[in-house]
DNA sequence: ACCCAGGCGTACCGTACGGTACGGTTCTGC
DNA sequence: GCAGAACCGTACCGTACGGTACGCCTGGGT
């Protein structure tokens, strides 16, 4: 019996096979929202139920192993740092916050994040840590030393680096996810897709006024 | 059968031994997670299943309603919006952050608001509309025209008071709610109890530097 | 040609829970 | 005091679903 050891940090690996029935369950919660029953991925994976249980001990085993699977696919584009120049640095930011809230507004965002709330209301977090560790963590992880590269060419200023972040997470986010999470019907996705630029240039622009060197900003 | 026609306008009313039971029934949620249960209610409330689903006609009008009670009961103070200097202004502003993020990470929003993604993960989209209506956006109906008057008494600057708000809502929250939604240990209830009154600075200082006429700020 | 591990499909079991029925009890209006 | 309504407690039903068992098939190794 193979039950695979997922934890925060390990990747784990999955068989073709496997991620076909990940795929199925995934597809699932997308549609169905919660509607994920080991019969049902059966089904839509033509396997069986015991080689769900085979693969992945029960169904949350398999609830994490979905989740963690797809969240670690989330590998956003690396920008580079080499220049250093406001420029690229603006242009740098302006990535990042294109990059977070494209993510956030995608609809396996919104399903992975809604599994996971949902599973932190039964005493488990398990799942609401992978999706922090390869949701916004991730992109602090790789924003901070672009931020601190910026304050030691006195580009950017700011005490906490920490702080900083999560700032720009507010300035890009603002209610965005929130609203998406709770189901509101006057934030299509479509809509909120096509002000995407707009927002991520306002964020950007608020982000520069409120941590830029240049006071003429 | 008396199934109250809830909606998110009209003010539904309960009896005493009604809101008995709505605070058995926010106990269990608060507690147990999604663990609320008819049976739970019934013990909690000591009532019969009987005498709740002729008050509440099924699970999901019990749910809505305690929501829907709950939600309600959060009524901020008002401020006077008479006085309009700057300090006052000032001054109300940081009280909306205060109310807001005092709010946001109590307990019961949490559970609140967790119930209604889980909601919603379901196509049901009631309990979040209650949520929304009744946390951010009854703080944004308040605010908006304090807002407004900011700006007809030029201390203000901004073109949409939605945008406004909006990005006082990001400076507030941060990344603080999903944080607590997912159940990120590392965010306890009482650290960011404990540093309130500092974010609440932070963030209003913010906001008055993106958005306030006086420059030399 | 044979074996057998791995996997499919399905039937099955136990349980939890939403919802209903009913007898007994308390409260209320007359 | 009495009739009727409201309500409590509990037993009960049906179903959905997590988890298991088992028979059959297939494909690769010898």
């Amino acid at each position: 019996m193979r039950v695979p050891m997922i934890s925060k940090i390990e990747e784990e690996v999955f068989t073709p096979r496997q991620q076909a029935v990940l795929t199925a369950a995934l597809d699932l919660l997308v549609e169905n929202g919660d509607g994920l029953t080991m019969t049902a991925v059966a089904r839509r994976a033509s396997c069986s139920k015991e080689t769900l249980y085979k693969w992945f001990g029960d169904r949350d085993g398999l609830l994490t192993a979905t989740v963690q699977w797809q969240a670690a696919k989330v590998r956003m584009p690396q920008v580079n740092r080499s220049s250093l120049n406001a420029k690229a640095l603006r242009a740098s930011v302006e990535q990042f916050a294109r990059d977070l809230l494209t993510v956030l507004i995608g609809e396996i965002s919104i399903t992975l994040n809604r599994t996971a709330v949902t599973h932190a209301a039964q005493e488990k977090d398990s799942l609401g840590a992978i999706v922090l560790e390869n949701g916004p963590m991730a992109i602090r992880r790789r924003l901070k030393p672009i931020l601190e590269a910026g304050r030691d060419a006195r580009l950017l200023r700011f005490d906490s680096s920490e702080d900083a972040y999560r700032t720009f997470f507010g300035l890009v986010v603002r209610d965005v996810q929130i609203r998406l999470l709770l189901g509101d019907k006057t934030l299509t996705q479509i809509n909120v897709e096509a002000n995407i630029e707009a927002d991520v240039q306002t964020a950007t622009d608020q982000f520069f006024a409120l941590y830029g060197a240049d006071k003429t900003q």
